[in-house]
DNA sequence: TTTTTAACTTGCAATTTGAAAGTAATATCA
DNA sequence: TGATATTACTTTCAAATTGCAAGTTAAAAA
């Protein structure tokens, strides 16, 4: 490949991820789906974070769009629909570890870490589901 | 501690670093300081983002604030300042590789990684530079 | 002394967010 | 069966944030 047109392909990647997932919201709701096993639009409204339902919305909306999780309706409900992790929104597991590594060592409130205990299970369930 | 009060002072660590750094262009300006070691207004002002004047100077001085970047006077030329990235900016490095990491290996556009190379000898001197 | 440069700051339109209320399609209860 | 409740939105509208362009101030360079 040319350096010329390598320089026009590449635009930074740090940049590309920030347009996918560069707001507060959306790494939320990627965090509820990943870590704590969240399916159902109520259960993302009731995080502490207290997400508006105009911004959930659309956040689930982008999130299926760009294929992070899969939308699903409910068989035995047909109200509901069902919101559960994809292969590709499970690959950013090590970017909200991360986060949560660096907010943990850093906040100085968050005490004895309660997520990571919780972490496991739900991330557990979460892979399991993606890859079936 | 009790549990109760264990309750009430856990925030979720990913909220509380989405708090600080969850916007795209604060994670912008850590990435040019942290690993393209830039130093000047100016320098920001050139990336291919296009980050406004008045959103750079805001996030500039917000992660001032914070003590993620040093602010100083150049002692050569008083018209212009000094940012540089302190030691708690570069606890941030794991989260900005793993970002980058992601957005690498789902771009598609990104190539041969560019970064990478340019990435190893900006931060050493970021390194160097924020523990001496 | 005039021109440039660096780092902002200001003004303002456009976009995004947030809070509250409303809605449509079920499901549940009496 | 009819009334009520639930679920996942959508709408409305004010407030906050962003983005662009132009202006400002102090200091350096010509």
């Amino acid at each position: 490949m040319s350096t010329l047109s390598r320089r026009e392909k590449s635009k930074c990647p740090i940049s590309y991820s920030l347009d996918l997932f560069g707001d507060k919201w959306t790494l939320l709701v990627l965090r509820d789906v990943i870590l704590h096993g969240k399916t159902r639009f109520a259960e993302f409204q009731s995080s502490d974070e207290k997400i508006a339902s105009n911004i959930l919305s659309d956040r689930l909306r982008r999130l299926g769009e760009q294929g992070f999780i899969a939308i699903e309706k409910d068989p035995s409900d047909a109200r509901q629909k069902i919101y559960s992790v994809t292969k590709k929104g499970l690959s950013l597991t090590p970017v909200l570890l991360e986060i949560a590594a660096w907010g943990a060592s850093h906040d100085g409130q968050t005490g004895e870490l309660p997520h990571t205990v919780e972490r496991s299970d739900s991330v557990c369930s979460s892979i399991t589901n993606a890859l079936r």
